[in-house]
DNA sequence: TGTCAACTTTACACGGTGTCAAGCAAAGGA
DNA sequence: TCCTTTGCTTGACACCGTGTAAAGTTGACA
């Protein structure tokens, strides 16, 4: 009953991460998802109402299957610039597991706005990320001194989106292990006095 | 006769800008842009077969109009820093004025192969430019010695993308001044030695 | 035996893109 | 003057993907 529910539930979800992590995060429908999970597509529509539902509730299980918080934690505990890059490559390793999904929400924003605020909810929480790295800098004495701490989150969030890190890797045809250190020294360069 | 067409076409183009502009490049349809330009849908895509190639067609008119090449001149003639300066400046200024057709085209590349490529190919254009100023830096022995001309062409291009402008002039509230200073200062501390 | 919950099947509304075909009005040439 | 061409209009319709609605099936459990 309610487990089968769970049960079920949870297939939809790995059967929408799986799909949209082979698409890289288009071209993936409802239909094909309920496939996918060997369920009819009405079925999908008892557990997520809508295409946004099923896409935010489906990054919501990816971080808890993946933990999140746990794999962030490491670079909470150091200090100042050393802080810094153990974010920069936290976050920038987690970027490829949640892309698919991150790309189909990112494309959703424009006409839906349950799909924007999920995902600016989530970049949000990326955000608090950033601007701890850059109040370690500060603390410190390292944060370069043309920026405040606000503008230097700002600046380091940009340039840890996902959109950036897409150009890179697939568009100028970088490793991941090159976008981490690339990303690393640039944030340093640009933050760090 | 053809200058009548000529003139439909341009109505056409001019409405879709227009549009795009005030809408921020979503939630445009093929029946709004016929409206505006006081036409019938259907006359529409007498002149251009596909939404792409409207929005395609519209992008190349707006180059056209704002005299893309002779803006960008003046860059081309400095050196070395101040070279890169005056790029990212030169581009930086020009984002806000083909961004509603930009963030059209964007939405349209995961759906569409011809929107995709339209828009990867005005984007090649702008990594030349990079290129050119990231040669430059070379030339005058500043480049930063970690990159290659490739790695560091393909930095500020990244950098100077639509998708970061849109993130700090919108979501992050920073002012068109704000974020062609930041730009010059990132990409002066990033890829100048 | 009967009921409830999860799921299936079928059908349909809606919005946006793109197609098709018939018609109409004005310009221009014979 | 008539006829053709050109540029546009009008109206209908196919297609696709999302989301809704309703009736029917199946299995568990009391």
């Amino acid at each position: 009953m309610s487990s089968e529910n769970l049960e079920t539930r949870e297939k939809i979800m790995r059967a929408t991460w799986k799909l949209l992590e082979e698409s890289g995060g288009s071209g993936v429908r409802m239909s094909d998802i309920a496939k996918a999970a060997g369920i009819s597509r009405q079925a999908v529509y008892l557990h997520f109402p809508t295409r946004a539902d099923l896409l935010t509730g489906t990054a919501r299980y990816m971080d808890e299957v993946r933990n999140i918080d746990e794999r962030l934690a490491a670079s909470r505990k150091a200090k100042g610039t050393n802080r810094l890059d153990l974010w920069v490559e936290a976050w920038g390793n987690y970027i490829p597991e949640i892309h698919g999904v991150g790309r189909a929400l990112i494309a959703m924003r424009d006409t839906d706005e349950a799909a924007a605020a999920a995902w600016n909810d989530r970049m949000q929480a990326v955000r608090h990320g950033c601007e701890a790295a850059v109040t370690a800098l500060k603390s410190a004495g390292r944060l370069m001194p043309d920026y405040s701490v606000e503008q230097a989150t700002d600046l380091l969030w940009a340039l840890l989106s996902v959109e950036m890190w897409e150009k890179l890797r697939f568009e100028c045809g970088w490793s991941q292990t090159a976008y981490v250190s690339a990303m690393q020294k640039m944030a340093r360069d640009s933050l760090v006095s």
